[in-house]
RNA sequence: GGGCGUGUAGCUCAGUUGGUUAGAGUACCACGUUGACAUCGUGGGGGUCACAGGUUCGACUCCUGUCACGCCCACCA
């Protein structure tokens, strides 16, 4: 049989995966003998193919997954797709725009037709992906996040937060981008560092003044009154009677306390403190001059004394000739700028909230499109334009006074990097407020592990300073929100399109409420609703708007098992239930799920039974066909569901811990009532050899596909996880898969030689309990039994990482360099027991390192199965290394010794040489070893392993001495001392000199030593153990010392 | 402004609860067609463990501070 010289992965991979899929290894189907290990994959957005990042997230759940797979779980891992909102959306536009058109044209409908083509194309290529990758996935199992059945999860918990009030409706300031064309949430916002400017403004005061002072202070007081708002916000609520924000909530608690604690006064403004203030005008710093334009106030702190005086006086807004006043609030701060702010509520978070306080006017400047509004002559100029003009009229004006250089960070939009713009819209929002505490409840009472743990704190922190989240887009691409409104009371649906302009009033209010006076409410159905149940109308229109991505993201691990079909009444009341109860004990939860198994069973007979179908067809005589199967599909998943949920694991990057994870967790415990996931594992982000983030702007990204052409995929995935260290972020260089490749050709090779070998052994067996051990096979075995244990726990610790590499040093360094060494001697001897022996221990340490790799290296070692699965023709192997078992220590108790002496003996042969190469001894050169003892049984000892010694260190004839000879060059190694002849090889004075510098050494790290040992307090102080530790040190450095300098006498 | 992380050989990184003369891979140098492997073997050079203090008999490891880099969060105009 002749076997290629080195592993070709090309030709390996694609049938070896085709013969994981023909046995249908990666199905999973529940059972009630097995126990469930459940991942749900991070579905990639389908906007085009896999990078690096998921190259990375999918290797390491693929190892996970095998690795569970070899410890004997029912392993599930659940394929998928995310339509990926805004990202996928963008790309297509892109798409359509590169061939000239754009998708207002083409409509609402068309334009999805050409959503659904891409996602098509995009997401079997992403599939196929993941195929080449080798993910042991269960493919009848793909779902997509907008496909029939997610889209009925999505429905079903859109209309669940409505019905318990969590979700609403409201006019509020987003984060908008002006390209995308939609609104935001909070953390889909990124902000990037901006050496930006801070312009410095005059507003005049409005002329005034004079009369003012007449009518001394007591009017004054009444306007500050007014102006600080203490009667405010009750009239806010008053206008607003059913809902309001959150943080409006707050402000209205809080606002009138903080008024009366004032700021610490020692922000007392700098320089401009002892100067009079102007008298004529207020300076007001910005770093966006053209939103000055819907100014409605200017703010300064209420203990601010070099305003004090102005509060409740008036401005002329410059450009604007607009009358707004100066009010005090304490979002102030004293210490920035001029200490004076201009407001503009419609534009800017913290001023939509002192607005929200003072009851301000939103003027609405800045359109969807980022074209200015309303704005005078600055009407439709783009936003960045009008700053320009605008800080030219104010300077032609002789407003506009110093411009200083200011670093702040900007608001972009996490799809295009488009600044945000925050603007006033009507948008749906979900209050978060009771999730986000059941969540951090529940990771306290820990149902929720990080791996690594440092994670856990930000997620929290997160979870608890959790906002209202923005869930509408105005976009086309994602789940319509589940909504309809009657014709009677269209004008409440509809919201603005492109290029529709807001009118001052309509913007007056902060809040829309909901309430139509005669007109029906909006209907919020999961199904399309067939008429109006008001007032029976069927001209029904289904919200314009679609949801956040992530709101279908974060149903993912139970909507992929068809809930909300699959999860029943009483299901649910179980849950609820048991929410509190519910531990962390393995056993009790076993017990559980015994217990809901067969209510299981119940329910199944039930829906699937006789009685179900029959009385369903004589209802629906006509169409029973399909929707009959389609709920015998339905409640045969039943199962499913309460069998793999909560999942496992979730393995995952940390960008998405806050956009995805945290919210999974939150709908988990609303809708199941219970977490999605049992761990969480947390790798870092790709990056290149710089350490730049790969991205395609940058042009270093590399391409998983062509590292796996040239490198082989199972270079590719050891690479990864041998880099991927807990909490690290990776860098990754074609360095790394070189090193990978040559790996799995090591691998290869040694697997070679075994096989090879083979074929000169007949093994009916390759049990090694019978066999007689050479001292090297004990040792090898002792070592293989301390690795397995190491790689368990790592691997148990998600520390894959730390797996690889101790299974690459064990591989390359124990088994090839030495071990295989070793074992040529019996091989390519005459005694075919010690033949044997030697060849049982190969094998058996190979098929244990096959099984350890497997999960990091799948094709490689299922290939190198398969072959040895041929040649060990008599031995019940496992068809497929995915139907093995991770191995036990297979240290037979009789072996437990030795691994000492073979350490010596490495010991011994690499001093051998290392002596021979320093004293530049040709290799070709076969010279000959004396040994200085006069202990008969050291000789002896050494004597049986000198067949090792002559054929790993190149030495002939090994005699004994009890003297030292002369004219040779010295070693000593574990109290063993050797000489090797050179005489009329090389100079002997060289051979001088290198002792001589031995020596030194020596010398040196015993004074270290002594000054260690003469210091009372360490031998007082340090434990016995190391102290004893130390002193023989000092005489193995001693002796070795002496034994050298004795030889020195004979050069 | 807060929080987190990192700083160890030219490069990429290991280094478990404090006790090694600080390791690996790679790069570099030398030697090598020994019947698995040149995608290899053998040997070698190369580090004040960012810096400064402190705790300790003993610090790469623990504490404090400084510097540098990176990330996340935050309404500072």
């Amino acid at each position: 049989m002749e076997i290629p010289k080195a592993y070709d992965p090309q030709s390996a991979e694609e049938p070896i995966y085709q013969f994981w899929l023909k046995k249908n290894l990666f199905k999973s189907v529940p059972t009630q003998t097995k126990k469930s290990f459940t991942i749900v994959i991070p579905p990639p957005n389908v906007t085009g193919s896999l990078h690096m990042g998921h190259a990375l997230n999918n290797t390491l759940q693929d190892a996970v997954i095998r690795y569970k797979k070899l410890c004997g779980f029912n392993t599930c891992w659940v394929p998928g797709t995310d339509h990926g909102g805004i990202a996928t959306q963008n790309v297509v536009e892109k798409i359509l725009l590169s061939e000239g058109k754009n998708k207002n044209e083409l409509g609402r409908e068309k334009f999805l037709e050409k959503m659904w083509e891409w996602k098509n194309e995009s997401g079997e290529q992403i599939l196929n992906q993941l195929k080449k990758l080798g993910c042991a996935l269960d493919w009848d199992r793909t779902r997509f996040t907008l496909d029939a059945l997610c889209s009925r999860a999505v429905n079903e918990a859109f209309v669940r937060l409505y019905q318990k009030g969590l979700i609403y409706r409201g006019r509020r300031l987003v984060n908008w981008c002006p390209r995308c064309m939609t609104a935001l949430s909070d953390i889909e916002v990124e902000h990037e560092e901006e050496i930006g400017k801070l312009w410095h403004i005059k507003y005049p005061l409005k002329n005034q003044r004079t009369e003012d002072r007449g009518q001394g202070t007591e009017k004054r007081e009444e306007r500050r009154e007014k102006y600080t708002g203490s009667g405010k916000s009750k009239e806010f609520k008053a206008v607003h009677p059913f809902r309001f924000t959150l943080s409006a909530l707050r402000h209205f608690i809080l606002s009138p306390l903080a008024s009366r604690q004032p700021r610490a006064t020692s922000h007392e403004p700098r320089a401009t403190s002892h100067q009079p203030p102007s008298t004529d005008f207020v300076v007001v710093a910005t770093t966006r001059p053209e939103t000055m334009l819907g100014d409605t106030a200017v703010a300064v702190h209420p203990d601010d004394e070099r305003y004090k005086h102005l509060i409740g006086e008036k401005i002329i807004l410059p450009l604007v000739e607009r009358e707004i006043p100066i009010i005090a609030d304490n979002a102030v701060d004293i210490t920035f700028g001029t200490g004076a702010v201009k407001v503009t509520p419609a534009h800017d978070p913290s001023d939509f909230e002192i607005g929200m306080r003072h009851n301000l006017e939103k003027i609405v400047v800045i359109d969807y499109d980022g074209k200015m509004l309303n704005a005078g002559k600055y009407t439709s100029q783009d936003r960045y334009h009008a700053r320009k003009e605008i800080l030219k009229n104010l300077q032609e004006a002789g407003l506009l006074l110093e411009t200083v250089e200011h670093p702040h960070s900007v608001g972009v939009c996490y799809r295009c990097s488009t600044t945000i713009e925050p603007l006033i819209s009507e948008q749906w929002f979900l209050d978060v407020k009771e999730m986000s505490g059941a969540a951090v409840l529940a990771s306290k009472n820990r149902k929720i592990k990080f791996y690594p743990a440092s994670w856990e704190k930000p997620y929290l922190l997160w979870l608890e300073n959790l906002k209202d989240w923005c869930i509408s887009r105005q976009i086309w691409w994602g789940h319509r929100i589940p909504v309809w409104y009657c014709a009677k009371q269209e004008n409440r649906g509809q919201r603005s399109e492109v290029g529709h302009q807001l009118s001052v009033d309509s913007c007056q209010s902060p809040i829309t409420s909901h309430q139509p006076l005669e007109t029906c409410p909006p209907i919020v159905s999961a199904e399309k609703p067939e008429k109006c149940p008001h007032c029976g109308g069927t001209d029904l229109k289904q919200d314009e708007d679609v949801l956040d991505t992530w709101f279908s993201s974060a149903l993912w691990p139970f909507s992929v098992f068809a809930w909300p079909e699959n999860q029943r009444t009483e299901d649910r009341g179980q849950g609820t239930e048991n929410r509190g109860q519910r531990t962390e004990v393995r056993g009790e939860r076993t017990e559980n799920r015994g217990q809901r198994r067969e209510k299981r069973e119940e329910r199944r007979e039930k829906y699937t039974g006789s009685g179900k179908s029959k009385e369903f067809k004589a209802v629906h005589p006509f169409r029973f066909p399909l929707s009959a199967l389609r709920h015998f599909i339905l409640s045969t998943l039943v199962s499913d569901l309460s069998y793999y949920y909560p999942t496992s694991v979730l393995v995952t990057g940390h960008e998405i811990l806050y956009l995805w994870v945290a919210r999974m967790v939150q709908f988990g415990i609303e809708f199941m009532g219970e977490v999605p996931f049992r761990e969480v594992y947390i790798h870092g982000i790709v990056r290149d050899k710089f350490g730049k983030k790969m991205s395609k702007s940058l042009g270093n990204v590399v391409d998983p596909l062509d590292i796996m052409k040239k490198y082989g995929t199972d270079a590719l995935r050891f690479a990864m996880i041998s880099s991927a260290s807990a909490g690290r972020d990776i860098q990754i260089s074609e360095d790394s898969f070189v090193g990978a490749r040559n790996f799995a050709n090591k691998l290869y090779n040694a697997a070679r030689f075994v096989l090879l070998n083979l074929q000169s052994v007949d093994l009916e067996n390759i049990d090694i309990e019978g066999e007689k051990p050479d001292k090297t096979d004990r040792w090898l075995i002792y070592e293989l039994s301390i690795l397995l244990t190491e790689i368990k726990t790592n691997y148990e610790n998600y520390e894959l990482d730390k797996s690889s590499r101790a299974i690459y040093d064990f591989t390359w360094s124990k088994y090839c360099d030495w071990y295989i060494e070793f074992s040529k001697e019996r091989l390519y001897g005459d005694d075919l027991s010690a033949k044997k022996t030697a060849s049982k221990v190969l094998v058996n340490v190979l098929i244990a390192l096959l099984k350890v790799l497997h999960p990091i290296m799948p094709f490689i070692t299922e290939t190198l199965w398969q072959s040895l699965r041929e040649s060990l023709k008599g031995v019940a192997i496992e068809e497929s290394i995915m139907l093995s078992s991770f191995p036990q220590k297979t240290l037979p108790s009789s072996w437990r010794q030795d691994s000492e002496n073979v350490n010596t003996l490495i010991d011994l042969i690499s001093k051998i040489r290392s002596v021979r190469e320093e004293m530049r001894v040709p290799s070709s050169v076969v010279v000959n070893l004396v040994l200085k003892t006069d202990k008969k049984t050291l000789f002896e000892r050494i004597e049986k392993d000198s067949h090792y010694i002559r054929k790993l260190a190149r030495v002939g004839d090994i005699t004994a001495l009890k003297v030292n000879p002369t004219e040779c060059a010295y070693g000593v190694v574990s109290g063993i001392e050797f000489f090797i002849p050179l005489k009329g090889l090389v100079d002997i004075k060289k051979e001088k000199q290198r002792l001589e510098q031995e020596l030194e050494g020596l010398k040196k790290f015993r004074s270290t030593i002594q000054v260690k040992l003469k210091n009372e307090n360490f031998v007082k102080k340090a434990p016995p153990a190391e102290v004893e530790n130390t002193k023989n040190k000092l005489s193995d450095t001693e002796s070795k010392m002496e034994k050298i300098a004795e030889n020195l006498k004979y050069l």
